[in-house]
DNA sequence: CCATCGTGTCGCCGAACGGTGACGTCAGTT
DNA sequence: AACTGACGTCACCGTTCGGCGACACGATGG
């Protein structure tokens, strides 16, 4: 009943009444492609992210995705090849007029640097909520990505200056980002923090001033 | 979401509980039911967690849930009752043989219980998870039971420890609530942390070192 | 001219989802 | 014994999903 050629033949012809018709441009549609992709992810988070969204979204047929990028797996590599750009892209490297004289300064500013960096980026906040919530190999390979690009980073700016003896730096660094990111994660999503509330500007002060605390008391 | 056809096939579902005949035992089943939803949470996660996926393995229908639970809104309400006890389950009270003369010797302990018990517990880590990428009514609901609970427990092995005067103690524990919680979240999905590894005992090892070093740095 | 190939579109499939109405079946009450 | 109501089960609905085969169209080049 459902497949009565009868039935189909007619829809198909009044459709046919508006051509509108989609340009030829391959690396156009590959580009709307990507685009609707992260911006669905950021706005969407990776719950709602998926073929048909990311289809519907880029006004294109999911078909083409499968083309271009080999479904979603390539879709997604190519929106983590965006993320090593992502720290030179969103994070200035001057030192704001400052003059890093100690490791400690350095580290203070980094820290607010990457934690209103990512608090301006919802798609990076999409991701690293991805990456603790998901194990799967595709999502490794954007944690590994974005990391690696972290720690260049990191080892860029740090320029001459020598961290302390005796911390074991990359471990302390590792939680210093593990809690800024989860902080924005947090406020993100709920608005607080263990308590903390992380809506107004006025809570973001708090929260920097806290985390500058923390920072000078480890690395002085 | 991401379903690699290689993956697809093995999906073997939990087995029913029993072939025996299911008893008419309302509170039996009931325990059935939120059993099999924890630990389907705690296991499979956030992302599928569903009337149909609780219902397979409780072994029972899902009208059962509808009708007991209301849905999986109930549902996750009398998981998020379970919270509250969490912190009183989980982690010990006693000082573990030490005598606590500061704020800081407070803190400090405090911190690695909370590492590990978080790092044993698959469930809370799951829900955990689950509240920095969602951001609906329920969730929040989870987020603040479990918020509360932490704050109490906080606030019953203070004592008469009194913290040190100038710092803001709420937003300061909270970042370190959220390094932790980040830095275990982060070993579970990738078995590291912004570079920082986190696999062996001995990785752990440096971790705690290092949140150690942080907490003393912060509070003396 | 026709043949080929890249591009875009369409419709269909099997599966899983959340949700609901209807139907057995058994226990306790009247 | 008959009724009632709670407990458990089943089948079905509409929707969405990922994935695939087939076709329409336009350009390109023999």
């Amino acid at each position: 009943m459902l497949n009565d050629p009868m039935v189909l033949a007619p829809v198909t012809e009044a459709i046919r009444v508006e051509p509108e018709k989609r340009i030829r441009d391959r690396s156009a549609t590959e580009k709307a492609i990507l685009k609707a992709a992260k911006s669905l992810l950021a706005e969407e988070g990776f719950q709602n992210f998926g073929i048909n969204a990311v289809a519907r979204r880029a006004g294109c047929d999911k078909q083409l995705i499968y083309r271009y990028y080999g479904g979603l797996n390539g879709l997604v590599e190519a929106i983590g090849a965006d993320l090593g750009n992502w720290v030179r892209d969103r994070i200035p490297e001057d030192t704001g007029g400052m003059f890093l004289l100690t490791y400690g300064d350095l580290m203070e500013r980094l820290s607010l640097l990457f934690l209103e960096a990512l608090r301006d980026d919802p798609l990076v906040r999409r991701i690293v909520a991805w990456e603790v919530s998901e194990s799967t190999e595709q999502v490794r390979r954007l944690s590994e990505a974005r990391s690696k690009a972290l720690a260049n980073w990191l080892d860029r700016m740090r320029g001459s200056l020598t961290p302390p003896k005796g911390v074991d730096v990359v471990a302390v660094n590792a939680i210093l980002i593990a809690a800024i990111q989860h902080l924005v994660l947090s406020a993100s999503a709920g608005g607080q923090c263990a308590g903390l509330a992380l809506k107004t500007s006025k809570d973001w002060e708090k929260a920097a001033t806290a985390l500058k605390r923390i920072v000078r008391g480890v690395y002085g």
